[in-house]
DNA sequence: AAATATTTTTAGATTAACCTAATTTTATTT
DNA sequence: AAATAAAATTAGGTTAATCTAAAAATATTT
């Protein structure tokens, strides 16, 4: 496996991320929009990236990320997420302030810098925004998933998934803007009836029923 | 003063080091050989480099480095010593593994990021191979360096850095026990073949060649 | 199923950083 | 001081990564 240019090692991210760790097929405009780009440089780059076999691309269909692609990227996010904690745990950043450093010292390449750093940081398993560390193999566990119905008021969760898959559920999450991904954070709960006041991604106040609540599964 | 791209920072340090810290002229060629690239790119990049001014450009004569490039140029020093010394006494890697690495850290960009590692390091002085750390105005003291082979016999001396810091050679110094630090007292020379017998720690004597007596300074 | 809109790709430019080959300038010999 | 050698620059080309504008493919609406 050759080496990835910074560019490249951050398109890759990208379409992880998107495809949600490489389950779904990924659209241009998509990763356009991530990475504030234009849609023609997407294109590009996803023939480069196809021709090195990082992603498996069907012109107007969207990508897939490939086993060797998926691989690269979580070492990429590995080390993203690595010195994310140095970071916060040693040079007492707060965790709002580290992303933007860790997204130039993740493309740093030194596999044994990267074993002594996570020596040094004792092996960390999550970093500081709770996302999971994976390890040399690309192996991590996920945080438990729970019901928003089960967040206590004033939780933080990122939605991962849903219980209930019938389309009407699904319609009905885009109209109120719930989606994969979206961050929330639980205001207020109402006892007698299961409802629940959230706001996602810190900016949209949403009443949510029971129903809604009990099939919209976030990490915490 | 608009940031540098990582090939304009390295070409700076070049012309910083060749011309002993910005006091003579640089030539084309030396910048070549230096950097491991042909002249017409050297060229190329000291035309770019003049117009925004970092170095004092005449065709055919040679440049020197302007007050906002040694500037410039010290900046990056300093972060690549700074990392030197977080990979050496945080990640406990030997002094000469730690330049590759620390080529790469040292184009990170955040001023904040450097501040919080200095303070984290306690404010070094100097680097793993005994090279001073600027500070951030650029400033540091030099300690009065000398190589071994220009001491005197029966001459003491503390070795403060190596001129060469290629690892083939400070592997060398590690296997017969040359360290940062080490006390010597230059025992006997040999006019012929500048090679000459040392003590060192007042315990190990030591027969060193002229080619390591030139590059091992100590301060005396 | 036609028309329209949206998405995606291609074509063609641009910029930074490199290269080789040719040319020009400076230095060194004879 | 010519002739020759060495050093440096320019000319012209390449590649990666971007862009805008035009064309092509797919999706949606009437």
């Amino acid at each position: 496996m050759k080496k990835l240019s910074f560019a490249e090692e951050n398109y890759l991210k990208a379409v992880y991320h998107l495809s949600n760790a490489g389950e779904l097929d990924v659209t241009t405009n998509s990763i356009a929009e991530e990475m504030d780009t234009k849609a023609a440089s997407v294109s590009d780059m996803l023939r480069r990236l196809s021709e090195k076999e990082m992603v498996v691309y069907r012109k107007y269909q969207g990508v897939k990320i490939s086993e060797v692609g998926k691989t690269a990227a979580l070492q990429v996010i590995r080390k993203h997420r690595l010195w994310e904690v140095f970071l916060v745990e040693k040079l007492k950043f707060n965790w709002d302030q580290v992303h933007e450093i860790a997204e130039q010292l993740e493309h740093i390449k030194s596999p044994l810098l990267i074993q002594r750093l996570d020596d040094f940081l004792g092996h960390p398993k999550f970093d500081p925004h709770g996302d999971p560390i994976p390890d040399e193999n690309g192996l991590f566990k996920e945080k438990p998933q729970v019901p928003l119905a089960e967040v206590e008021v004033s939780g933080d969760g990122i939605v991962v998934a849903v219980k209930d898959t019938n389309s009407m559920f699904l319609q009905h999450l885009d109209r109120i803007g719930i989606y994969l991904g979206a961050k929330t954070k639980v205001t207020e709960k109402v006892e007698f009836d299961g409802s629940m006041e959230i706001l996602v991604d810190g900016k949209n106040k949403l009443f949510i029923s029971k129903e809604v609540a009990e099939n919209v599964l976030v990490t915490h």
